[in-house]
DNA sequence: AACCAGGAGACAT
DNA sequence: ATGTCTCATGGT
């Protein structure tokens, strides 16, 4: 099992997923940032309530307050972290002269930029990379890990870096990289929601569930 | 009724 | 460099 076949096994068992669900690539950098360690029907629930209130806009959350930012990101946990990274993140592009400036960056130079500013990690900045800026970068997240590992191609202790790289590798000569990188992450998460999280997985759940890599016999091989 | 979700930073070792 | 702790609401 390679990553392409991977690829070609998910999406003719799920189909295109339609990511990212966001109106403008703003709204994808918010939504990057909310949904950290957090369910997307979460997010979704904060982003309708700035929305409610005006406040999808850089200008608009640098001037809210915390604590009134904070409650309308409420449902989407962690709101008070949250509340300071977004207002930190908006002032910061702003500085930088908003996305029109930022997009003229390479796509290495965009990274660094984006991991520069606190509360954005690798794969929030990635997630910014890949929707928003429609750059061809590899998203690597905790069910990407599970599913590689489960396949037994990493050993899933590989740090964020590493793995970005391994897949980046085996996908090099594909054509359309960018809806291709687009569509696997998206497929990665759809799939990984389905997949066992203990290690080792069990007998079952392979069966149990529809699994596009065949026998269980297989899933559990490390 | 525990368990965890499309992580990241601070801090200790 | 590598672990551990914290942040917090809403689903199953």
């Amino acid at each position: 099992m390679t990553p392409k076949q991977l690829y070609q096994i998910l999406y003719k068992t799920y189909g295109p997923q339609h990511w990212w669900p966001g109106e403008t690539p703003f709204e994808v950098m918010v939504g990057a940032v909310l949904t950290q360690n957090t369910a997307w029907v979460n997010v979704e629930r904060a982003i309708a309530n700035l929305r409610e209130h005006q406040a999808l806009s850089a200008e608009v959350i640098v001037r809210t307050h915390q604590r009134r930012l904070a409650m309308w990101l409420k449902p989407s946990g962690y709101f008070n972290v949250k509340a300071s990274r977004l207002k930190n993140f908006c002032r910061w592009l702003l500085a930088e002269g908003g996305e029109a400036t930022l997009d003229k960056l390479s796509t290495a130079d965009l990274r660094v930029a984006l991991l520069s500013v606190n509360g954005i990690g690798p794969e929030t900045a990635d997630d910014m990379l890949l929707y928003a800026f429609a750059r061809p970068v590899f998203v690597i997240d905790a069910y990407t890990r599970r599913i590689l590992s489960r396949l037994g191609l990493i050993s899933g202790k590989e740090d964020y870096e590493t793995l970005r790289a391994y897949m980046e590798a085996r996908l090099q000569r594909s054509d359309n990289r960018l809806s291709l990188f687009n569509e696997y992450h998206a497929l990665l998460v759809h799939h990984g929601k389905q997949v066992c999280r203990r290690q080792p997985a069990c007998e079952t759940c392979c069966l149990r569930r529809r699994c596009p890599y065949g026998s269980a016999a297989e899933f559990g091989a490390e």
